[in-house]
RNA sequence: GGCGCGUUGGUCAAGGGGUUAAGACGCCUCCCUUUCACGGAGGAAUCACGGGUUCGAUUCCCGUACGUGCUACCA
């Protein structure tokens, strides 16, 4: 194995569904592991018992299958890193964060959560809203850096329920290149002594992410923007465990906001977009959040939407497949302001996706779409027709229901208003001819119904384009859809003429 | 409050000391089509503000404002 080889990480926990944000996250990483020939890691955050939750670990491994962008190595997948869930990892971590005790870079905290409470609450006011637990109040509370060493001992032998926190030095200034913001620093005297190691022994994000971005080789690691704030910490605990220039190259991605801030579940119910990558139904509440597959996207314009939701190649190309993004993606051309998302544009993606797909690639989609709706969709070849023949006026995979729902079944209901108008005794008489002769034609392609159609309008003195619309609304039920004689000869004669008798039928009994 | 990060049309954004400040989405008008879409042609709309630096700032620097994130034994 080479050692110098790229290896990222996509490091979500199972606490729910994925959202925009997160798939995003895991694409940057696939695409960037890709285009280096490195490795895509999944590792599965799990460190937090009281978030956990049932089934979500499955549905992020669902998510990045649909999104095509499967890791290499992953709890499911298994590698040569392992385990990949955290929670599987949980004796690793004591032991790295007794060594930082050891070596004076950390200590035992025995603070009970009330204790902690009350701190906060006596130190809490105008100027400062949230004290921390930092150099300033450190000597004030009941740790191994206050009480005496027998104490401590005796405290540690009792199992008293304790943390381990990082000690934080003064006065240094912790500074760093962010593959994204360039130079960014920070003054440690404002960093507070995070814990490390939790009381139930689980490790904290902040050690956690450090021992397994070294454990697992990661060479580069691209996270939210919302770490960038914490990253000091992590600085110092390579500093102090593995050395800083073993440290992966950080890259802190921009965050993508909703209509008003941070992008939230609650936003996508509040304005009607999806904000998760697949449905997602909350096993406790029964709540079900919808997803951008169930709404009816193409993963390959998902993922070209979340692409460009903080990156652009820097030309006028705006679609681009997999492929193309693993070739072009860099991550010196990722925004570095926020995006909001906008669901508009979203949708511009998918619509360009749809349209030029080859309707054979769309068959299985909409196949799904029309068996969820019990309508039938008959043999594969006209499925494919009519596909080919709709696509266009398709925006969403869903639309098809509408747009194409009138090949496969008999439309309900017919805009009665919009023909009866034109209704007239002639006109009448015209359809009854019509689908008589339809009846006994021999063949029903386009170029026969349209010449047999305004023959015979001629022959009655009607104009055959006052004709054209209500043989629409007859066949289509409203005014939408590609060219009337085309949608008639995919219909076939048979099918054709029983709508006409059908419109027929309405537009009389509407006279009376 | 402190600290970090950010700020080009409504949105995504290119650009970057001298430009008519690209392009896309959305919106509007028109053409095509006796439908809906697609397609085509146009249009409205932008460098947050104030100071510097400079012959010249949207671009560089500093402030301010605004937005956003962090400030948990959550990630």
């Amino acid at each position: 194995m080479a050692n110098n080889q790229i290896r990222v990480r996509f490091a979500p926990s199972p606490t729910g569904g994925l959202h925009l944000g997160g798939v995003r996250t895991a694409l940057y990483n696939y695409l960037f592991a890709r285009q280096h020939g490195g490795k895509f890691i999944l590792r599965i955050e799990d460190t937090d018992q009281s978030r956990f939750v049932e089934g979500a670990e499955d549905y992020i491994n669902n998510c990045l299958k649909w999104c095509g962008i499967e890791p290499d190595e992953s709890p499911e997948k298994g590698g040569e890193y392992g385990p990949y869930r955290q929670s599987e990892r949980k004796p690793l971590y004591a032991e790295f964060a007794r060594k930082l005790v050891e070596s004076g870079h950390a200590y035992y905290a025995f603070d009970t959560p009330k204790e902690l409470e009350e701190m906060r609450n006596s130190l809490k006011s105008d100027a400062n809203p949230s004290p921390q637990y930092d150099q300033q109040i450190r000597g004030k509370m009941k740790n191994s850096l206050t009480l005496p060493a027998e104490e401590v001992d005796r405290l540690l032998k009792d199992q008293t329920p304790h943390v381990i926190r990082i000690l934080i030095p003064p006065n240094e200034t912790i500074q760093f290149t962010d593959l994204i913001h360039g130079e960014v620093s920070f003054d440690s005297n404002i960093v507070d002594d995070k814990v490390l190691l939790k009381a139930d022994g689980m490790p904290t994000y902040h050690l956690a992410v450090v021992i397994d971005d070294h454990l697992m080789q990661i060479t580069h690691a691209f996270r939210g923007e919302e770490w960038l704030s914490s990253t000091p910490v992590h600085i110092l605990l390579w500093k102090y465990l593995f050395g800083v220039e073993n440290m992966p190259a950080w890259g802190h991605l921009p965050l993508i906001l909703g209509p008003n801030g941070k992008l939230s579940k609650r936003d996508g119910a509040k304005y009607g977009f999806p904000v998760f990558a697949m449905n997602w139904a909350d096993h406790v509440s029964g709540e079900l959040t919808e997803g951008f597959k169930e709404r009816g996207f193409l993963p390959a314009a998902f993922i070209n939407m979340l692409a460009f939701l903080g990156w652009n190649a820097g030309t006028a190309q705006e679609i681009f497949s997999k492929e193309e993004l693993v070739k072009l993606f860099s991550i010196e051309r990722v925004h570095k302001a926020a995006a909001k998302f906008d669901f508009e544009k979203a949708k511009w993606f998918n619509q360009e996706w749809i349209k030029r797909s080859n309707a054979a690639d769309l068959m299985e989609p909409v196949k799904k779409i029309f068996d969820l709706h019990h309508i039938p969709t008959f043999t594969d070849e006209y499925l494919e027709t009519v596909i080919s023949l709709t696509k266009e006026r398709c925006t969403l995979l869903t639309d098809f229901v509408l747009q194409a729902g009138y090949f496969f079944q008999t439309p309900r209901a017919i805009d009665e208003l919009s023909i009866k108008p034109k209704w007239s005794d002639e006109k009448s008489l015209f359809f009854t001819h019509f689908a008589s002769a339809l009846e006994g034609l021999p063949d029903n392609n386009h170029d026969t119904l349209e010449h047999l159609f305004k023959e015979m309008a001629t022959q009655q003195g009607i104009k055959p384009g006052e004709l054209q619309m209500i043989f629409r609304i007859m066949l289509v039920g409203e005014k939408m859809g590609p060219g009337v004689f085309t949608i008639a000869s995919t219909l076939g004669n048979t099918e054709t003429a029983k709508r006409i008798h059908y419109g027929i039928e309405i537009m009389n009994a509407l006279r009376k």
